[in-house]
DNA sequence: TTCTTTGCAAAATGTTTGCAGATAC
DNA sequence: GTATCTGCAAACATTTTGCAAAGAA
């Protein structure tokens, strides 16, 4: 099989991210600038922790404290998956979470399986449904 | 003796529930009886430390072994809405909640609003959606 | 210089666990 | 009688906060 072309992860491109920090009224110290090209490289999901972990000279509660200014201009999103810690990733990908109840594999879905959701949410209950935020609890293949 | 209660809108019968906690290898104690009784009466969600606090004699540590022992045989479900402690409630029903964003407002909707992306995504991925442990992220009409 | 951010330690929050005594069956 | 359940206290996991020192603008 061809393995296909990703798709672009993100919308969201690393200078317009470090603008947006700057613009938020936020400084560039260097914690902030290894911690967001660090989300930026990974790409997927990592939480607070193991950010921490990646970089022993950055004390988890910057880690923390990073992440909250950085969701704040919009660069960064949290999802809960569960039980367990949160897990950030970079904006701007439609991609959404699906984690299994029993095993905890997640497993993206393109965000666009939820459009007709979303429009009806919109639609009969003034909800807009929230992509970022937000995981679907499962049962995978394997579990079920 | 069995007291007669009206029935919320699940289900789910409270006699029911009480035989599954025997059958599950389970006793029915006090404080079984009485969370069992509140959670039924109740109909909505409710978090341990709420329940521990209407029942000033059940320890919360006692709650939260009670409500897991209720769901491994399965006569609650627990939902994360967002940050904040985890909500239970009564099985059998048939909404989901729709937590806001921003302020925390619960809206319930119907579950069969999800049953089209439920056969979508147990189509194409093989991933069966779980009603019980899931609350979808929304803004809410007032904070859209 | 001035205001923000950092590291560290401590607190806050939500949940789980160990243990000795109480209770259901 | 005996295995399970309970209350209490302590541990645990995740996240937040206070404060003095370091760093960005």
């Amino acid at each position: 099989m061809t393995t296909p072309r990703p798709a672009p992860a993100t919308t969201l491109a690393f200078d317009d991210a470090m603008e947006r920090v700057r613009e938020g009224g936020g400084r560039i110290t260097r914690a902030r600038r290894v911690l967001l090209e660090d989300l930026y490289d990974v790409g997927g999901r990592i939480t607070a922790e193991e950010l921490a972990e990646r970089h022993d000279d950055i004390d988890l509660a910057t880690v923390y404290r990073s992440l909250a200014h950085f969701e704040e201009v919009g660069v960064v999103e949290h999802v809960h998956l569960g039980h367990g810690p949160a897990a950030y990733r970079w904006s701007g990908a439609r991609t959404i979470a699906a984690v299994c109840d029993h095993c905890g594999a997640v497993t993206d879905i393109p965000a666009d399986e939820l459009d007709a959701l979303a429009a009806r949410l919109d639609d009969r209950y003034g909800l807009r449904l929230s992509l970022g935020h937000f995981a679907l609890s499962v049962h995978c293949p394997a579990c079920s």
